[in-house]
DNA sequence: GTCCAGGTCGCGC
DNA sequence: GCGCGACATGGA
């Protein structure tokens, strides 16, 4: 078992499933436990199995990350894991100017203040740009079946239980030829997308994976991540938002529809207007929407 | 059959 | 810079 503490507030349960990436394989929660579990593909080529949950305690809370794997864990394995969890969890994240602007609006804003806003991401950049995609012009159930297939055409087999697949490389993504994406992973248009970024990545000419280092400031961060095909306005803000840069919206039909019906009496209205209304969550908008509801 | 969904690309202007 | 049609897939 390893442990991870996490500083208060951090509200474990909301954090990880406020954003929908926890229904994407090899995500998922486990509502009976209040467990999220995911299938991960270590340095090495391991598959092991984590089951992550939370436990309230006064001074802080305790992650606890169960490992799964076909033998002992080695103490590199360990660091790597507590590593990625760390990332995906956001736990590094200092979100407390959100929380400040949080606890002058409204009471309905109040929760969020208690440890929610650390949305989930990805171990690395290359899965969080591939899942973004496949939101894109398609409906969330799709995008569920999208990488679902993906996950389980290509991914490593978990070697205690084989139906559980870990997300695949960018060389297994790459390896995969066009035929197999048509015809297993079904990715529509999106297919020539995924498969020239894979390719990208293995032959060296994209470092994704150094984007999270925050060494880019945001505009060259955004420009670099506009430069990946099937990456527009929409997916380079939604992938700033998981680098933890929330300064610009991703505006797509979900954000209007909810900015129209709650702001603008359901007319519709420009993406400028749509902007104005977070206007005054300064460098945390993107996330501020995360956490406006209908009242 | 038609429309469209948590958009983006490539083109012409 | 802006407007527009095309784009794979699957569900309504």
């Amino acid at each position: 078992m390893i442990e991870i503490p996490a500083s208060k507030p951090y509200a474990f349960e909301a954090s990880v499933r406020d954003h929908g990436w926890i229904a994407l394989a090899p995500c998922r929660w486990i509502a009976e436990q209040n467990v999220f579990q995911r299938v991960e593909r270590l340095h090495n080529g391991r598959v092991v199995l984590l089951h992550i949950t939370g436990v309230d305690s006064k001074e802080n809370v305790r992650l606890l990350i169960e490992v799964q794997a076909d033998g002992p864990i080695t103490w590199e394995e360990q660091e790597e894991i507590r590593r990625k969890v760390r990332w995906m969890l956001k736990l590094d994240e200092d979100l407390s100017e959100f929380y400040q602007l949080a606890s002058r609006r409204n009471s309905l804003w109040k929760e969020v203040g208690q440890g929610r806003g650390r949305l989930l991401r990805s171990p690395t950049l290359f899965e969080d740009a591939i899942k973004t995609i496949c939101t894109t012009n398609t409906t969330w159930s799709q995008t569920v079946a999208m990488v679902a297939r993906l996950v389980k055409c290509l991914g490593d087999p978990f070697p205690l239980n084989p139906e559980l697949r870990a997300f695949p490389t960018p060389g297994q993504v790459a390896a995969a030829g066009e035929k197999l994406f048509q015809e297993e992973i079904r990715l529509g248009y999106r297919n020539a997308y995924v498969l020239q970024l894979a390719q990208e990545v293995v032959a060296g000419r994209r470092d994704l994976e150094a984007l999270r280092e925050n060494s880019l400031p945001a505009r060259d961060l955004k420009k670099t991540l506009k430069e990946i095909k099937g990456v527009g306005e929409y997916a380079a803000n939604t992938l700033l938002m998981l680098l933890g840069y929330y300064h610009e919206l991703g505006i797509d039909s979900e954000m209007r529809n909810f900015v129209y019906r709650k702001y603008f009496d359901g007319q519709a209205t420009t993406d400028q207007e749509i902007a104005a209304i977070y206007e005054g969550w300064g460098q945390w908008k993107y996330l501020a929407y995360w956490f406006d509801e209908l009242d």
